[in-house]
DNA sequence: CGGTATCCCACATGATACTG
DNA sequence: CAGTATCATGTGGGATACCG
């Protein structure tokens, strides 16, 4: 990235900063607000896991549970709850026996999806970047 | 978002899981490890509002403390090594009385920047749809 | 001014056992 | 199969006081 897009990305971001008296600018409390929303929903141990799992289509409660390395019963079912809750993802259960259920991404839930993707993408891309620069830190830090 | 979008995010997702033998797809562990680290990045209380305000310019310890709201002196300087041991930021002190600190974004964290507000974005575009679907499960599931 | 050091606690998550 | 209930715990983060 060239220092023109480093300007450019600045400018954008500009315009969701407030200016306020004095020489320092201040988050507006709603975009603070809007950061904070998308964090408690995306930024815990499992619900990204979880939404990206349901990418492939509808899935059942154990096969989550299969997918989903380390998780366990208590918070696959908690994270499942506060995901539908939001509206991003939907429960469907069928009375059968043995009793089947179902979860799928809402559209709400894809269109999360791409953006939280685009994350790990960014961390895919710099992972290796960003290891260097943890080594080289703590080198020049710890020794 | 159409039916087709949904069904394009889900190919495009279906590119990052591995399907297994048996019915059920599961995380291939990098991919896993990608969403970890970013998470372990930004997912946190203060990363991403401390990096959008970076986004403004170079600015001083003092003065991040000020657009922050609520920041303890603790958490500001606990996350702002951790942001610069990532190298998403660099800290530059001036050996001047009293002393004068600067922090400003890295390329690297300019791009992270760029999409952790397609984030942000994306709660600002669906909160009002999330506060009415929040409601609305909170009705039926609680009387 | 720009931090450290220390204490403290709420809460997120894990482990385990039980149930409709 | 798809959960609940209960207990245990590690730690993220706040408050406060002190330091170069």
């Amino acid at each position: 990235m060239g220092t023109e897009d480093l300007r450019r990305a600045r400018t954008n971001v500009r315009a969701n900063v407030r200016r306020v008296p004095g020489p320092c600018a201040q988050w507006k409390d709603e975009d603070a607000d809007f950061i904070r929303e998308v964090l408690d929903l995306v930024g815990d141990k499992w619900s990204v896991l979880i939404i990206g799992t349901l990418a492939d289509g509808p899935i059942r409660y154990s096969h989550l549970a299969d997918a989903i390395p380390g998780i366990s019963q208590r918070m696959l079912t908690l994270t499942l709850k506060h995901l539908q809750r939001t509206g991003l993802i939907n429960r469907t259960s069928y009375p059968e026996v043995p009793p089947r259920v179902e979860y799928a991404l809402t559209e709400l839930g894809t269109s999360l999806l791409s953006t939280v993707l685009a994350l790990a993408a960014w961390s895919a891309d710099h992972h290796a970047e960003i290891r260097r620069r943890q080594a080289a830190y703590d080198r020049d830090t710890g020794g």
